[in-house]
DNA sequence: GCATATTGACTGAATCTTTAGTTAGAGGCG
DNA sequence: CGCCTCTAACTAAAGATTCAGTCAATATGC
């Protein structure tokens, strides 16, 4: 406990999935990484199952942190600002950002064939449809719930598959913030039918 | 040219990937699935890496063809109709059609670990992304081309984004759908300023 | 026609490589 | 000592890739 390399494990293992994928995750490569030996690896953690899980579990709680960060230098946001600000949070070039990013894509992907996973992914994805419903009420007070839940459905579908397409190289950063500050707009412009 | 067990491992290959994911591909799986040795797969391509890109390539040659059967019961459709229809396509249960939804995605998420295959990835999406222009602009005559090309981005992300949650089971195929036309619905509006 | 190269498609059985996981024990420290 | 943290060196097994050839068809010289 007292060096704590159960951590930098943990941290390395972040890094490593961001950059070869969960599937791509080599033992090795981690310990090289972590600057620890294979056989620590097994110390602290049972498997390499425990590991991505443990990992997993890690990259979330430092998720919640950074989304979670609602300041500005000038004064508190309005809804709208919020809004986009929650949504282009995915759109950083920072390690960590990139390495959530990858990491929540890679766990997305491997639902398809690992149902166990989808539990938990499930979850989360309904909780973050719907916080972006929530902004969306709160700056159309009057649009009914389930129009609401159906942009925000597609805003975080879109997301998802804009922030793919970032991480393959095929996107520029700033063209997917650009489109995705304009599907606000867009989805916005909707819900004052 | 004859027997063509080439045709025959890149839609074994297919299948694979439906059922394993890209990085759940095993060289052996394949032969068998394919009825062959895996010498063959050796002779025909020329490796690993190599099955993979023709295997995308065939992909996305596939969905080109059930995409553009463009006849309907009564008489030719109109642009709306057809870009509509083009975008639906995506959502069938059926197995080609579940099998290159899946591949496809796997390939896309793939993309962000193996750089080989970013180049035909990049050239599929650009196609694709300049069909779902071109239809949005024979029903907008008078949009701009930049505009055209973000809003056809936005539609062609968002059905990845879709799709991904339908085959992880997190999003119903009638919803699916249902969004779709929407959202086609939201860009159209957005075009007529 | 017909024996003789030549070639393309193909395979069984290695081999080479990578990788998760283990084991025996070293260093430090209370 | 006895416990904790840690490592070098290893094993077994899974996988990718290659090798050494077979076989049928097709061309070539006579």
């Amino acid at each position: 406990m007292a060096t704590d390399r159960r951590k930098a494990i943990l941290e390395a293992a972040a890094r490593v999935i961001a950059r070869r994928g969960v599937r791509g995750l080599r033992m090795e490569e981690l310990a090289t990484e972590a600057g620890v030996s294979t056989a620590l690896l097994y110390y602290h953690f049972k498997d390499r199952a425990g590991i991505l899980r443990n990992t997993l579990e890690f990259i979330s709680d430092r998720a919640d942190r950074y989304t979670s960060e609602e300041e500005c230098a000038d004064g508190p946001l309005d809804a709208r600002q919020e809004l986009e600000q929650t949504l282009l949070l995915e759109f950083q070039d920072l390690p960590e950002v990139r390495e959530n990013s990858t990491a929540w894509g890679e766990l997305r992907a491997s639902a398809i064939f690992e149902p166990e996973l989808r539990g938990d992914l499930a979850g989360a994805t309904l909780a973050w449809i719907h916080d972006v419903a929530d902004l969306l009420g709160r700056i159309r007070p009057t649009a009914p719930a389930p129009t609401l839940t159906a942009s925000a459905e597609r805003l975080t579908a879109l997301l998802e598959g804009l922030s793919t397409r970032w991480l393959s190289g095929a996107l520029p950063l700033a063209h997917a913030r650009e489109l995705t500050r304009e599907a606000v707009t867009v989805e916005l412009e909707r819900l004052n039918r």
